[in-house]
DNA sequence: CGACCAATTGAAACTTTTCAAATTGTGTGG
DNA sequence: CCACACAATTTGAAAAGTTTCAATTGGTCG
C-alpha cells in the first residue's frame, strides 16, 4: 500500500567508532565486562538511518540478526492472521530489537521507526559463536530473554486487571524509567508514537487514552504538548498505577 | 498463614547422562510425550507429588532448577509490591516451570499445585553445562525462551483488546490445544483451577466468567460440569476468539 | 449435619467504546 | 511561503460491556 514503509536496509559498514553503542546496546541491564566487548566491536556495523515509517524489518523476514538501537524509536508491530495489526512494543535507544525472532527464524512483527533512527546490527550467528568464547555474553543474552519473559508476563497481568488511568499511568512511568535508566530526564522526554499507538499497546481506544492524558493534565499530574512529555506529578502517578481499580488481582487466589 | 502449602523440594541428585531425554525435557511448547515423561526418570528424578495447594517453589526462593510437570496441574501466582495477587501461568503436563526464573536469580513467583501433582527437577547448572558442550540444546533454550516472549507479547495485546468473551473463548481454545498436542482429546477435558483462577489471569471477574460461561452454554457452545469442560463447537468458539470485539487492534496504527 | 468454599445469578453503578464532529498539526505542491 | 489536503488529536453524547455488591445455590470435608 504506502511504499513509504518500505524496507531500508542498506549496510554502511564504515564506520569505526561505535564502541559506545556496544557498551550501550549490551549493557542495557547489567554491563559485560570490558574486554569481551572490545571482542564485539568488529561485528555490529551501523546501519544507515532510518527515515520515519522506515521499516527496519518486516514481519516474515528470515531472521539474522538483533539490532541495538542508537538513537530514535521504533514500534514493533505485529499483524496477526485475522489481520489485526497489533502493536508489541517500543524500542529506546539501547534497547534490543528482534529478541521475539530467535524461536521463529522469522521476524514475527514489522519493527516501523517512528522517526529518524539509527541502529546497529548484531547478526545473530556471530553472536552465537561468541557466546561459546564468552559466558558473560551467553548468560547476558539468557538474562535478556527471560527477562523479557518475566517482563512481559508481569506486565500483561498488570494491564489487565487495571482501568485506563492505571494503564497510562504506568506507561508513563515506564517510558520515564527507561529514559532515566539512559541517563536522560525521567521528568521530561518525547515520545514519538501516536495516541493511536500508545492506546493500541495498552488496549486502550485513542480517544480514552486522549481523554485520560486530559485528565491528568487538567489535575495537573503532567503537561503534555503533542509529544513533548512532561511529568509533574510522579508520586499521584505511582499512586494512581498501582491502583488496583478492579478486582481479580487483589484477592486471593485460592 | 495455612501450612498446606509448604514447599516440598527433595533433590535426588544421581544423574545418568540421556543427551535426548534433556532435548525433548526442553520441548516445551509442543509438550513431552507420555512415553518419554518415563525416560526421564533416569535424569531428573521426580519429586514426592505435590498435594493439591502445596508450592513447587516459592516467590523469591533462589532459583536453582526448571520442572518438567509428569501429571497433574499448577499454577504460578505472582504477588506484587502492592500485595496482589496476579496468576501468571498455568502449567499441564509436559510444561517447564520456571524458565521465567533464569534472569531473577529468584523464582519470581510461585508455583501452586491445583491437584495432586509430580514433577522433575532439571537442575539449571547441569542444562548450562551441557548446553555448553551440545550447540543444539543451546539452540533450543534460546529458542523456547524467545518463543515465550514472543507468545506472551501476542497474547497479552490479543487479551487486551477483547470482550470477555472472547478472551474465555481464546482460553478454552489454547488449552484445547494443549490437551491435543499431547495427545489427550481436545473436547473433553478437566481444569483444576477455580473461576476465580481463570478470572485473575484473564483480567476478568470471577462472576463475568461464570456468566460468559453460562452464556455459551445457553448458545450449547460448551457443556460444563464444574472442572469438567466439553468443547461442542469449536467453530464458533474460534469465531468468538477471533472477534475484536474492541477497537485499538484492527485499525492500520499509522 | 453444619461450616465453608466455589459457583451462579440479579441489579445497579461505573468504565470504556463507539460514533460523530470540531480542532489542531504537518507536510507537500503550487 | 502559503494554501491545501490529510493525519492526529480533542471533545461530546449515547451505547455497550464489565464490575461491584448482594443474595442464593451447590458441593465438600471434617
Amino acid at each position: 500500500m504506502t511504499n513509504s514503509t518500505r524496507v531500508s536496509r542498506i549496510v554502511s559498514r564504515e564506520v569505526a567508532d561505535c564502541q559506545t553503542c556496544h557498551l550501550r546496546a549490551l549493557c542495557v541491564p547489567q554491563g559485560l565486562p570490558l574486554k569481551d566487548i572490545a571482542e564485539l566491536n568488529g561485528i555490529a556495523p551501523p546501519l544507515a538511518p532510518l527515515k520515519k515509517h522506515d521499516a527496519l524489518f518486516r514481519q516474515g523476514m528470515p531472521f539474522t540478526s538483533l539490532f541495538a538501537v542508537r538513537s530514535g524509536s521504533l514500534k514493533q508491530v505485529t499483524t496477526t492472521y485475522t489481520n489485526e495489526h497489533l502493536v508489541t512494543g517500543f524500542f529506546l535507544p539501547g534497547d534490543l530489537v528482534g529478541l521475539d525472532a530467535i524461536a521463529e527464524e522469522c521476524y514475527p512483527g514489522s519493527a516501523v521507526a517512528l522517526e529518524t533512527t539509527t541502529v546497529c546490527e548484531l547478526p545473530f550467528e556471530r553472536l552465537n559463536e561468541l557466546s561459546l568464547r564468552i559466558p558473560a555474553l551467553r548468560q547476558r543474552i539468557y538474562r535478556d530473554l527471560s527477562q523479557e519473559v518475566h517482563n512481559e508476563r508481569l506486565m500483561q497481568r498488570l494491564l489487565l486487571n487495571r482501568t485506563a488511568e492505571a494503564r497510562l499511568a504506568r506507561f508513563l512511568l515506564t517510558m520515564s524509567a527507561s529514559f532515566r535508566r539512559r541517563g536522560y530526564s525521567p521528568y521530561r522526554f518525547q515520545l514519538a508514537m501516536t495516541r493511536g499507538d500508545i492506546g493500541n499497546y495498552l488496549g486502550l481506544s485513542l480517544e480514552t487514552v486522549s481523554r485520560t492524558l486530559t485528565r491528568y493534565q487538567q489535575h495537573e499530574l503532567v503537561v503534555i504538548r503533542g509529544h513533548d512529555f512532561h511529568l509533574c506529578d510522579m508520586k499521584a502517578l505511582t499512586r494512581l498505577s498501582e491502583a488496583c481499580g478492579r478486582q481479580g488481582a487483589a484477592q486471593q487466589p485460592s
